[in-house]
DNA sequence: ATTCAGGTGCGAG
DNA sequence: CTCGCACCTGAA
């Protein structure tokens, strides 16, 4: 499975042009409510979607994408073939029970009042090996830049695509490449990382896919052997390609939203949280997660200017 | 200039 | 085992 960015073309949705060029390739995923595409594509589980207004367009096995929610459905241009569009639907997780498990979650006053602004999160079902290696680059860096960074790894390593966009690199291509290489793909620090992690996986030595039939912790024990995968980035690769809800990435923004609304402001460790957040949500920590983290990083944006103020511990 | 950004690996107590 | 600290790099 393989997600990237690609240039975006002239043609604006619903003009002429898309939708004749796209009619013939058109399909449609079932995705009933309250999934919600955008939401889902954007809230920081994967990387390598550009979300606008009206929908989201990036790379899905091997071709240039664009998605679109309507009515019960998200509309597929770009893909061929009805295996490719299962992989999607596989990917995009819209049979995934979303309306059940916010209606579990809502029994938490914290997300109860959250979740009205964060509602239709699905968790994607990516492919381990470009979920993890996503991961590896987030670690102590900002979004922009791990953009620009697994984007210059595509077009470096990457197979390139009709349309002039590039597939994420196999591990089999980043094993290949120098650490110089890596580094000028502005990898910094974490390029002897990423290096050794796609050599181990590429030779055999680390089966990405024997984890999958692992229980959580022990998944989450072996990930943890690989060299820049720690903690949080080992919950997100179990989260975001393996599906194990336990999971609860504590990266900065979950352990501020957690502090703040579940322990009155107290400063916690990020163990702690973990702990917390397995005991009160169990198999559904890593939808808990992504609302938490959703809210916490777009509240700014809804509530305006004002950022957020002392009385939230209160009110949250 | 200084600080921050979706942590991790290290050595010291 | 917990704690403190350095760390590539670009942007504000």
């Amino acid at each position: 499975m393989v997600v990237r960015p690609f240039p975006r073309d002239d043609a604006q949705p619903g003009d002429r042009r898309s939708q004749r060029s796209g009619a013939a390739q058109r399909s449609v995923i079932p995705a009933p409510p309250p999934y919600n595409l955008l939401r889902t594509l954007s809230c920081g589980q994967a990387f390598g979607w550009q979300v606008d207004g009206t929908g989201a367009h990036g790379v899905f096995d091997g071709r240039p994408v664009r998605l679109s929610q309507r009515a019960g459905v998200v509309h597929v241009e770009g893909l061929r073939g009805a295996r490719a569009l299962h992989r999607l639907a596989r990917y995009l997780a819209a049979d995934q029970p979303v309306g059940a498990i916010e209606r579990a979650l809502a029994a938490d006053r914290v997300l109860a009042r959250i979740l009205p602004e964060t509602s239709g999160i699905a968790i994607l079902r990516q492919d381990p090996w470009e979920c993890l290696a996503g991961c590896i680059v987030s670690a102590f860096n900002n979004i922009p830049k791990v953009e620009l960074t697994l984007r210059r790894l595509s077009r470096r390593f990457g197979p390139p695509l009709p349309g002039g966009a590039y597939g994420f690199p196999p591990a089999a291509a980043v094993a290949a490449a120098s650490e110089r290489a890596l580094r000028a793909c502005l990898l910094g620090y974490r390029a002897p990382y990423l290096l050794a992690v796609a050599r181990r996986v590429h030779s055999g030595a680390f089966p990405l896919e024997s984890l999958a039939a692992l229980p959580y912790d022990e998944a989450k024990r072996v990930l943890l052997e690989l060299p820049g995968v720690g903690e949080k980035v080992a919950d997100c690769v179990l989260l975001f390609a393996y599906g194990k809800g336990e999971a609860f990435p504590v990266d900065v923004w979950v352990k501020r939203a957690v502090e703040r609304w579940y322990f009155g402001g107290a400063a916690r460790t990020p163990a702690e949280i973990r702990t917390f957040a397995r005991r009160r949500f169990g198999e559904l920590a890593g939808w808990a997660q992504q609302h938490l983290f959703h809210y916490i990083r777009t509240r700014r944006r809804r509530d305006g200017a004002r950022a957020i103020g002392r009385r939230d511990s209160d009110r949250l």
